[in-house]
DNA sequence: TCAGTGATTAGG
DNA sequence: CTAATCACTGAG
C-alpha cells in the first residue's frame, strides 16, 4: 500500500478492508454524553473514500449540542423530519444545509430519545465547517451514515490525546446569554 | 461590514 | 400558501 502525506495529519492511499477496519472507533464511543464524546475527539482521524482510494484527516476543532435544554441545539425545538436523526442512536451523522451554500456535519452522540450532536469546525488544515463539507464532498447523502459500519465515512483511534482548549460556540446569537457561553467547543 | 443562497420551519 | 431564519464564507 503506498501513502502519502502532506506533513500536516492527512494522508491518502488505496482502500483496503485493512484500512476500513484498522483502529475504527466503535459503537460504544458514541453513547456517551456529548460533553464526553466531543473533546475525546480532537486528534482522532476521520477518514473519508471515494471510489477505490480515501482520505484520512486529523479533528481539530468541534462544538457539542446538548440535547433538549440546549437552545443552541436543533433538536431543543422538538423532533422535525431534519432533527430526526439526533434523537437516534449514536454514531449516525447530522447533515444540513445552512445559508442556502454549505453543508453542516455533525455526529450523533448519547443513546435513543436523548437528542445530543457534535459539529465537525475543522480539521488539520482545513477551518471552518462549510469548508469542512466541501472539501471532503459530504452532502445530504451522508445523513443517516452509520460511522461505526459505513464502508466511506468513519473515524479511527491514533492512540495520541492531545492538550486542547475550550471556548464559547460560534454563530449562535439566537440562543440567548447563557446558552452562548457555555465553553462547548474544544480546539487545538 | 455585508450579500449570497435555498432548505426548513412555523404560521395562516 | 407566505415569510423568517440560518451551528457560514468570501469579497471589499
Amino acid at each position: 500500500m503506498r501513502f502519502s502525506k502532506n506533513g500536516r495529519g492527512m494522508t491518502t492511499g488505496y482502500l483496503t478492508e485493512k484500512v476500513i477496519t484498522e483502529n475504527r472507533i466503535t459503537r460504544d464511543f458514541y453513547t456517551r454524553d456529548v460533553l464526553d464524546v466531543a473533546p475525546d475527539l480532537i486528534g482522532k482521524n476521520l477518514v473519508i473514500s471515494l471510489n477505490e482510494s480515501f482520505a484520512r484527516y486529523t479533528l481539530t476543532d468541534v462544538e457539542a449540542y446538548r440535547g433538549h435544554e440546549d437552545k443552541a441545539c436543533h433538536a431543543s425545538k422538538g423532533k422535525t423530519p431534519r432533527t430526526s436523526v439526533m434523537f437516534g442512536e449514536g454514531g449516525h451523522l447530522y447533515v444540513y444545509l445552512v445559508y442556502g451554500m454549505y453543508w453542516m456535519l455533525n455526529i450523533v452522540t448519547a443513546g435513543e430519545g436523548n437528542p445530543q450532536a457534535v459539529l465537525i469546525r475543522g480539521l488539520a488544515g482545513i477551518s471552518g465547517p462549510g469548508r469542512v463539507t466541501k472539501k471532503l464532498s459530504v452532502d445530504l447523502s451522508f445523513y443517516g451514515e452509520d460511522l461505526v459500519t459505513s464502508g466511506r465515512i468513519w473515524l479511527e483511534d491514533t492512540g495520541i490525546v492531545p492538550a486542547y482548549k475550550t471556548g464559547p460556540r460560534v454563530g449562535i446569537d439566537y440562543a440567548g446569554e447563557y446558552w452562548k457561553s457555555v465553553p462547548w467547543r474544544y480546539y487545538l
